[in-house]
DNA sequence: TCAGATAAAATCGCGC
DNA sequence: GCGCGATTTTATCTGA
């Protein structure tokens, strides 16, 4: 049922897909916890840092959501192509 | 184990009271659903009012991160009642 | 294009009635936190107060399952009314 | 406050070093969602994908705790360089 | 049936 | 070190 080549090996190949690119995704949370702890090192408090990160996040997706928005608008009105 | 007044009885009250609370969220997830069933028969197309709900809740989402950045600053420099 | 009354102020007013019931929905959702915070404060573990409440709502769902059943083969029989 | 080579300068310079990981990391998150949207087209259910991953992750962190521990009873032993 | 939105659960970092 | 709050991940659900 799971001879090289069948369907076994096929998902096998998926799942050591999937745990590369986990492990890469782990690896850059490393690198992030370690600015913060430079940041911290340079007299920078984390939870600001956090602060100033999620704010920033937060008001580009409030951008995107509003652009999102006038697309939706220009494809209601049959402009499909005005923001493409 | 679960005598009246004992910690059965405890449990009972808690899981009520969870039912309870569910069934107003669900009754009120309806009264949403015919919002929309209203706003289209309107002629408004239920994906734009969904856009424009969520474009203003991340709107207002990022200001709030704002503000709580603000605050933060305050207390970075022992004004923790500016905000207050 | 968005004056009083016209096709904009309808819109405001959809959307508004939406994000109000969005709002009670979050309110409730707190309450629903909160009970379960108070439930580990007197020593039952949250999991399995939801472990609780999802088989009581599965039993419920089970149970109105049943009585949809009845409902249809009194259809069946022309007896309509008989479980309404 | 903000002059170039200042704090400030600094401040931003370490939170767009966070943005610019936190931004990889959601494109390998993009990349594993992919994976999982391959498997299913090839007939695996992503359900199941995610169960086999958390089993195996799971499976090495085991693994992982105890050659920890063979280290720590060796360490106890005085043969520190064991499992070096 | 499928993607996208919503809700639930688990995890992680911070404070006391 | 532990509980709390925030973030991330998983599962469920709805609508196209």
């Amino acid at each position: 049922m799971s001879a090289p080549g069948s369907n076994g090996g096929q998902l096998l190949a998926l799942v050591e897909r999937i745990e590369r690119l986990e492990e890469d995704k782990r690896e850059i949370a490393e690198d992030v916890k370690s600015v913060y702890g430079e940041a911290k090192s340079n007299g920078f408090a984390p939870a600001i840092i956090r602060k100033i990160v999620a704010a920033r996040r937060k008001a580009a997706d409030a951008r995107a959501e509003e652009n999102e928005l006038l697309r939706l608008y220009a494809a209601e009105l049959g402009q499909t192509d005005l923001f493409a």
